[in-house]
Parts: C-alpha cells; structure tokens; sequence
DNA sequence: AGGTAATATGAGGGTACGCTCATATAATTA
DNA sequence: TAATTATATGAGCGTACCCTCATATTACCT
C-alpha cells in the first residue's frame, strides 16, 4: 500500500525484505495511529499489528515522532502530487466540476488521510518547521484558483482557498461519521455551497 | 470561573475551601486539556497548575476520566442552557441576526471550549452514552431552526442543522488560528454562507 | 473543649511506555 | 568459501504516568 521509504529515519531499507517490512510498519502504524491518535497509539500495538517485533520496528525508525513524521511526509507528498497535476488543468474546467474534482481528491486515500490529520494536529509545532501541512494545501489551491482565473489577486486566491478548505474539511468530518442519517443531504448541500462560493467570489474579482 | 461542580465524582466538595480547590483545579485542568488533548495532559501538571498536591486533585476527581467528563459536562450544560433560551427567542428574529448569534454563542467562552472539544473527541465513545455532545448539539439547532419557521419537518430541520454545525465548526476553527492573514475576510464570507443556506433552505420548505 | 467530618499532603506502588542492545540469522559480495 | 553487510529478535532498562494511602491539619458542631 504505502511504498514510500522514510527520509530521515535512522536506517533505510537496502534490501527487497526490509522493505517489504517498511511497508508493512507504515501500514500498521497509519491504522494504529488512525485509531488512537498519536498520544495514545503505542510503538508495542504498532510492531504487533504489523507481526513484527518490536526491534524490527526500531530498525527502521528511530522513534515514534520519526515515525509519524514519515507517515504525514508520505501522505502530504501524495496530496501535493495530485494537487499539482489539477492546477496543470485547471484553466479548462467548469466550477462545479473543479469543486467535484477537488473534494474527491482530498477525501482520496482515506486510510492514509484518517492518520495523517491526528498526526498534523498533534505535531503541529515541531520546531521551526513553517511549513505546515495546511499551508501546503493552502498554497496549492491558491495556485489551482489563480490556474483557473490568472486576473485573482494573489491576497484574493488566499482568502477563497481558506474558505474552500474549511469546506472540505466540514465534507470530510461528516464523510467519516458512520450511521448518520442526513448525511447525503448534507454533503449534497455543502458541495453547491462551495460552488455558489465560487462563483460569486470568481466573478467579483473579474471586474 | 467554573462554579460548577462534578457530578458522578467521589467525593464532592461541602465546604467553601473544597469547592475553591475544585474550581481551581477545574480551571487548570481546562487550561491543560486544550493545551495538550486528553492523552498528553498529566495529572500531575494539572495539579501543578492550580498550585496543589496531587492528593487534592484526586480527592474530588478519582480518575483523569472523571475529571475530563466533569468538564465536558460542564461545557455542555452552559452551551445547552444558553441555546434553549435562544430557542424560545427565535421566532422573532431575522436570519441575519439568527445567524450572528448563533455563531458568537457557539464561540462563546473560548477556554472551556478549546477544553471541550478535544475531550469530545477523545472521550467520544465510552460506554453506552449515546447522548454524545454532538448529538445534543444537532438537537438544539433543530429545535431552534423549528420555532423559528415552524412548517420544517423534523427531517429538513436536522439536515439543516447538520450543515450548519459545520459552517460553525469552520469558523471556529479559524478564530482560534493565530496570525492569519485573511481571516477576517474567510469569517465574513463564511458567515455571508451560512446565512445564504439557511435563506435557501427556508424558502424553500416554507412552499 | 472535645469530637467528628472535611480537607491536605506527598512518598511511593504498580504499570506500561519508549527505546536499547547484545546476539543471532540471512543475504550479498569478493 | 569467507567476509561483510543487512536484517531479526526480544529481554530488560529507565522513566513517567495514574493513582493509593497513611497521616496530618483544619473547620465545623454541640
């Protein structure tokens, strides 16, 4: 599943079996950590879930921050990929199919997302690391928006892609809520809202 | 600031001198919850906090648990409290206006919420509880959104409030996010949203 | 004043955690 | 084959956590 290698951990794999093992690890560790948190997922339940023991996982990753650190990297660079290949696109696409387009994408991968979002909360200020994982969404789709309608002002794409992530963030809390009846009609009711935003604030700034 | 006391504690506080510790170390235990979620925060630094052996924290709250849960309710009944007055208010009032309270409300004592709110998330499902924050909190709107038109159907109204939430959610979130620039901006188009869906939504159960 | 209930206090018990390391095995290279 | 590098393994170390409890002190009551 996740077949990205960490940068920098303490040791990484040479071989195809640590790897293999790599993979595994990551794996248990986005579904423990999904499940927990990060605070309360615990380095024993991780190696566990993966079969393997516990020296096996710290062959790979030099601590539980490492690890979570690598998990969050993976999946941001994931996200930043697809994201750049939409504002590649962008100018020939109606609104409400970018809109479409844009809340799959984010809610894309959700094993993988279900872990990083702990991780991005509790990680948040790690030393002086700026460059946050919200600032990287937001940055790209401010791009994508200046990709669609170059006459936004830079200020302008900021302000709308704070607005349209909060949306799909809203999207995404209520996607992963099981039994909820409404659901349907609320995820319906938000994604036209996001359009009508859109397309008010688009055709504002092309006067 | 909480004058409220626990309610499925060990032992609750008869005197004046208990019932200041327990405020005091309701206050740093908030203080500590928001600062660090529910699995980081220590005992022991939250009896620091309020400047008290760790005895006394535990003589009116027998487990981290308790107190978490204490505070949650806390939380919960002032929020509860406040929504059902406006609830009774409602039917006089213009959507805008609705809107603008609703929000400020929800908002509203930003210490014991940035408390809540992790431990919602944290705590969410223990036991048999099925009267999650959450759910009271849909209830409230529904009901509110009810007295202000009442031709809603009970189903209308709480897709309504599902959204609504939300759209609260967002805005909360951005007010609590320090040194960003566009905020006010975002708060006033997510505001200008919010009213625009319940203008919508209204109308359009009212044929 | 004496008696009783409420509160104060902090040393330490038990536990689970993150992590280390000595040693063993497998795979690759020379 | 021999030497070397990569990986495997799990007992156990140090620590910090949640919580207990014996004992001391304070406030209230009669």
């Amino acid at each position: 599943m996740s077949s990205e290698v960490e940068s920098l951990g303490a040791r990484a794999p040479k071989r195809a079996r640590g790897k293999q093992r790599v993979a595994e690890l990551l794996e248990a560790a986005a579904d423990v950590f999904a499940e927990r948190g990060f605070e309360a997922a615990t380095m024993t339940e991780i190696a566990a879930r993966a079969d393997a023991p516990i020296g096996s996982l710290y062959q790979f990753f030099p601590s539980k921050e490492a690890l979570a650190d690598t998990l969050l990297e993976n999946y941001a660079r994931l996200i930043a990929d697809d994201l750049q290949e939409l504002e590649r696109r962008a100018a020939g696409i109606e609104i409400d199919a970018l809109v479409e387009i844009l809340f799959k994408l984010l809610r894309s991968r959700p094993r993988e997302r279900a872990a990083a979002l702990p991780l991005a909360a509790a990680r948040m200020d790690e030393g002086t690391r700026r460059s946050t994982f919200r600032h990287m969404m937001r940055r790209h789709i401010a791009a994508i928006l200046r990709a669609r309608q170059p006459s936004l002002t830079a200020d302008a794409a900021r302000d709308m892609s704070i607005v349209l992530l909060q949306l799909v963030k809203a999207v995404s809390s209520l996607t992963d809520e099981e039994g909820l009846a409404g659901r349907q009609t609320a995820l319906r009711e938000m994604k036209s809202l996001a359009v009508h935003y859109l397309r008010i604030s688009l055709s504002a700034s092309s006067r």
